[in-house]
DNA sequence: TTGACATATTCCCATATAAGTATGTATTGT
DNA sequence: ACAATACATACTTATATGGGAATATGTCAA
């Protein structure tokens, strides 16, 4: 089995830097493609076919306008991508602390003078 | 061209619905292959090269222990994603208070009595 | 109507999967 | 030394991709 489609969910689509930029580009103020294929320097079938997977899963909004097409970042979109890498937070910050921790410690061994900066413990 | 690798970077290791469940299975404690294989009912050598790919890219930490193997996810290596995707959270807000406003104002419309909750403007 | 402009779609291709199967490599216990 | 255990890698295959070029669709303007 190959890889999911990227038009599969918010996790995939993301995955393409591209798309990325595409998502940043359009999430303060909604665009024109010709816009987004001068400014990103991305050829102009290129980023109709970008949009179209941002569009197919809930990634971007278009309204029309002649024969013109603005579009824009549905920000919500990018919500579950955000929370899910959010449940690893309390991880990475307890990483950070052990990480300093011992950094102290060995710190504490090699200069007996050393004492960690929050905690304050000694003070004359 | 193809799609990035899938080892290129962390946005595209997690594109993959199986690891980010190896990654979230992964979090909170260190863990050999085995156990990743039952309790996920995934094929072993699926584990292996998922595993890979999650090293690679820096998502994955490996201690090394006789014949066994304990992994755990490196929460550090989630955070760009987290913070990625949180440059977007202003404009999720903004788009809710919209919404939200926009409902009001067709709720007022249809009955002049309703009145918002928030800005709290009009007291007897 | 006709042509210019803005986008979208189609086709082709080189490449990267991910799953499945089989095999390789350490390391341990006896 | 040998068999068993725990992982990793190699190989095959069906499929999804993204870029480039060409073409289609849709809308406005003269």
């Amino acid at each position: 089995m190959p890889r999911a489609a990227t038009t599969s969910d918010a996790f995939n689509a993301v995955a393409e830097p591209r798309r990325r930029e595409i998502l940043s580009y359009l999430a303060m103020k909604e665009r024109p493609v010709g816009d987004i294929v001068t400014t990103l320097s991305i050829d102009q079938p290129s980023v109709s076919k970008h949009l179209r997977v941002l569009r197919d899963v809930g990634l971007v909004r278009v309204r029309c306008d002649g024969r013109h097409k603005y579009y824009r970042t549905n920000a919500e979109a990018i919500r579950p991508l955000h929370e899910w890498a959010g449940t690893f937070e309390r991880f990475w910050q307890h990483q950070l602390l052990s990480v300093k921790r011992r950094a102290e410690e060995k710190m504490s061994q090699l200069n007996p003078n050393f004492a960690p900066h929050s905690p304050e413990k000694e003070k004359p």
